[in-house]
DNA sequence: TTGCCGATCTTCT
DNA sequence: GAAGATCGGCAAA
């Protein structure tokens, strides 16, 4: 196993996002081991970035933003999903790398059982989840690798981390077609703000890119007069 | 297949 | 008090 080392992540997350395509996510767990090959990803650059959760300063929340490059940055949104950032550039920059979206390469039945598993009162026969969908999202993602707010921090570069990114093994069949794959870059999804920059990375063609959807003010909800 | 809608709660204004 | 770096179910087309 490859680790990717910390220098890798301190540099401007414009240029580590489309460096991380190709490159495996692994969490461990006491129920095993589920990897994921990223396949899709965004780059927030901190302070500047008025898409960022760090546009507005620290908080307790982003607070692992303001660290170290290569520790993840998970947060909890919309009421019920996590979502996970790898840390760039150097203390203070916070910027980092969404991670949107993978192909799972490792423990694939692990993955299904809990994404299925989430979701009362669904027959696991009847709804039978494609391989592709598994890890398709960003908040997909983190069910399938059982990642919540405890992993907060988590550094993805020591090789005991609960959450760690390597390279794809030298020589092994995925690396070789990974390297020749082709990068596209387009808008991010479902931001408000420099909902233009084509910060998006992701593998042309590949089936595990979620779907492109503008951001969509919420309707309030109606109030009753 | 597309599009609307609700779920659900933390975070910041 | 409102919106949010989302998702899955359901209805309509």
């Amino acid at each position: 196993m490859t680790l990717i080392p910390r220098d890798f992540f301190a540099r401007p997350s414009i240029q580590v996002a489309p460096d991380l395509l190709g490159c495996a996510l692994e969490r461990e767990t006491t129920a095993g081991l589920v990897a994921v090959e990223l396949t899709e990803v965004e780059a927030y650059a901190g302070q500047a970035d008025p898409a960022s959760h760090a546009y507005r300063g620290e908080t307790a929340r982003n607070a692992v933003m303001f660290g170290p490059p290569g520790h993840a940055y998970v947060y909890f949104t919309y009421g019920m999903h996590f979502c996970v950032n790898l840390v760039c550039l150097g203390r203070g920059s916070a910027s980092a790398v969404l991670l949107r979206a993978g192909r799972v390469i490792e423990g694939e039945e692990l993955a299904r059982a809990r994404r299925a598993g989430r979701r009362p009162g669904t027959d696991p026969d009847r709804a039978r989840l494609a391989s592709r969908d598994l890890a398709r999202g960003p908040a997909r993602l983190c069910q399938a690798l059982d990642i919540d707010r405890s992993l907060d921090g988590a550094d993805a570069c020591a090789a005991g981390s609960p959450l760690r990114v390597r390279r794809e093994r030298p020589g092994s069949d995925t690396t070789a077609r990974s390297d020749q794959r082709k990068i596209s870059s387009g808008p991010r999804v479902g931001i408000a703000a420099a909902a233009e920059v084509p910060w998006r990375f992701w593998f042309e063609g590949e089936p595990t890119v979620s779907a492109y959807k503008p951001h969509v003010a919420r309707r309030r909800k109606l109030v009753t007069p």
